[in-house]
DNA sequence: TTTTACTGTAACGAATATTATTACAGTAAG
DNA sequence: CTTACTGTAATAATATTCGTTACAGTAAAA
């Protein structure tokens, strides 16, 4: 699985839990243990997609947009891994039956599989994820 | 997705055509297009796991072990890419409620997506598979 | 019993993909 | 006009995947 998708959901987390103000990359990319232009990278993919917003300058950062249950990890998933699943089949031969055919029959599957991944990851929105981090806090 | 999942899916579907003879890497290797090492690596696993048999030796090679509706996705899967959906998050920080608790939430989260995922790939056996491709030699 | 045709694996190298880093232009606050 | 940021391209470092060579082991067949 893309990391793009896990520092994603990173971040969001992150700003989630910081609602009144802009986080800086350095600030996240500490947190997640990442360089901070890879953090500005996936965020800009948030930000064109509407989950974020971003400001330059002094004082400037990151913010969430929008409400904590309004994204869910499918969306964040199509964004940053969209095809993920898909094997890179090198080409077989064209000459064999299952060669030749192979191919577009796992990519059917594949397909199916996302498809069938989505259904469950759009079971968890990133307030949930927050739940979820912050149980684990208290133990 | 791991490429020797494909690999095998590719392998068992032809050794399911050949049903009276064994197959050698090297047949086999043409037909996906890769090396014969790569082939005999991904079939010893699914010796090991007893789906196919093998002979070494002047006319050996290897054979489907069992029926053909025996088999199916997921089993393979398990056996050649399980895991693969996990992220591998580099360590984050752990002074960070976020950084500190991530990668253990996540970890479960991917954990109930692969058995999710394993529910779809159930539903495809090997005669299944082979059926596909055999539907699209028709067009 | 020696040759031939295979599997089984380890070891290493090549190719590819991922990630970090540097560099620098653009923006806004103070 | 300096400081603190984002945005993004380019490049370097690293990790992963894959191909290839090498060779031991096995069995059929000459």
């Amino acid at each position: 699985m893309n990391s793009d998708f896990t520092l994603a959901i990173h971040s969001l987390t992150l700003l989630a839990l910081q609602p009144d103000r802009m986080s800086t990359s350095e600030y996240i990319a500490e947190s997640a243990g990442v360089h901070p232009v890879r953090i500005r990278k996936v965020l800009s993919l948030l930000k064109k997609n509407g989950f974020i917003t971003s400001k330059e300058g002094t004082g400037g950062g990151f913010i969430f947009a929008l409400d904590l249950d309004q994204v869910n990890l499918w969306d964040i998933y199509q964004i940053t891994s969209e095809g993920a699943l898909q094997p890179k089949c090198t080409d077989s031969n064209g000459q064999c039956i299952v060669g030749a055919n192979m191919k577009s029959v796992l990519f059917s599957i594949f397909m199916g599989a996302e498809e069938h991944l989505g259904e469950y990851l759009k079971e968890y929105t990133i307030k949930e994820v927050v739940e979820l981090v912050k149980q684990k806090e208290t133990f």
